[in-house]
DNA sequence: GAGTATTAATTGAATATGCAGTTATTAATA
DNA sequence: TATTAATAACTGCATATTCAATTAATACTC
């Protein structure tokens, strides 16, 4: 059986993407390195080999999940010249189903809950949402200047914007029947609408 | 040294207590039988013994944990006679910071993570959300009828402030600087009773 | 009410398993 | 040849759980 030998840059984000899986398949609990090596078909002391210990490990894929949901492409709205279609489909974005499973939600919330005991995943999380909120307000204050619409503190209304897509998550996991993100994500959105619109905040 | 014997009323909710102490300390993963029993100085079999495994045991403490969170002391409103009082002290209930940290943060937030695995805490939490949401829609009803609110869809109002609420635990951890929960807090009480005031909904 | 049988509470010791991580060795590559 | 990739074998440790033995509390009988 030949051995193929790898460097790094490619097998560090092969074992990232197995982490991943695994971590969908057992949960941060059950995602031991050995099951990720067995998966890989590799030996597991490789893949200490990369990453020294189990939490650096841990800290990378947390800032590679992170990169995938600032994804660009994604709120990168640029194209749509007419303001206001653009500051629909911006807010259609934020409130998409694509957008908030980008990560794997079980992980997703699996790392938001390690953040409490973890400083340094705790780090990066504020870090990512300061990042979406500072995002958010930035183009608030852009559609307010062009009327379209009309809110006094563009801070305060993108923290609204957050709390109400992060709740969104929740209630579409505990409350749901069938199809009912997109009819949440819809009452939400009229909601901000609403407040954006008629200077509610 | 006296051994003292005593009954399953007794050493379960005992043992449970136990548990949610070492939770808050070690996280989900980190609380092993053995912690606890060191922590009680009893020994480990007699955890086994009264739980049979740790699956039931976590189920256990789950199901107290969500009785403690319904607390009927914190949502009793009934000594306020004026409606347009109560309905504003069942507001401000709702999104207090007494009523979300009736059960710590970061366990509610584990338990909630293990739901995406785990079918029989699902079940529970998702139970407990319907009863969350009946709650608020029946006294949305009544406040409605006597004109202290003015909604079309009860229902969905509740969803709304049910998003809220989560979206508010949420959003005071991540981008809290300070004392900020109050400040969120209120942000999303101003909009919801724009919200209910205004036929929004 | 003393003595005894029964049941429940508690401990002790042991087991198998899986875990993250270490060290040493071999193979490929540049 | 020097460096990096990869494996192998192994360590020590913590884990949940089992089973058998022991102690305490309770119920029953004389």
């Amino acid at each position: 059986m030949m051995r193929k030998n790898k460097n790094a840059t490619l097998r560090k984000p092969e074992i990232l993407e197995s982490y991943y899986q695994i971590l969908i398949q057992e949960g941060i609990e059950g995602a031991s390195i050995s099951k990720i090596a067995k998966h890989m078909d590799i030996h597991p002391s490789l893949i200490i080999h990369y990453f020294k210990n189990k939490e650096n490990m841990k800290l990378e894929l947390i800032d590679l999940l992170i990169e995938k949901y600032k994804s660009p492409d994604m709120i990168d709205l640029g194209h749509i010249k007419n303001d206001e279609d653009r500051f629909h489909a911006f807010i259609d974005t934020l409130f998409s189903f694509d957008w908030s499973r980008t990560v794997d939600p079980g992980i997703h919330f699996g790392f938001y809950y390690l953040s409490f005991r973890n400083q340094e995943i705790q780090k990066r999380f504020k870090r990512m949402f300061v990042w979406l909120r500072d995002y958010i307000q930035d183009q608030l204050v852009y559609f307010n200047s062009k009327h379209i619409i009309n809110i006094k503190d563009e801070k305060q209304a993108a923290d609204l914007i957050i709390t109400l897509m992060e709740g969104l998550e929740f209630h579409s996991h505990f409350l749901s029947d069938d199809q009912s993100f997109d009819k949440f994500s819809q009452i939400a959105k009229d909601n901000i609408l609403n407040v954006l619109k008629n200077n509610g905040i």
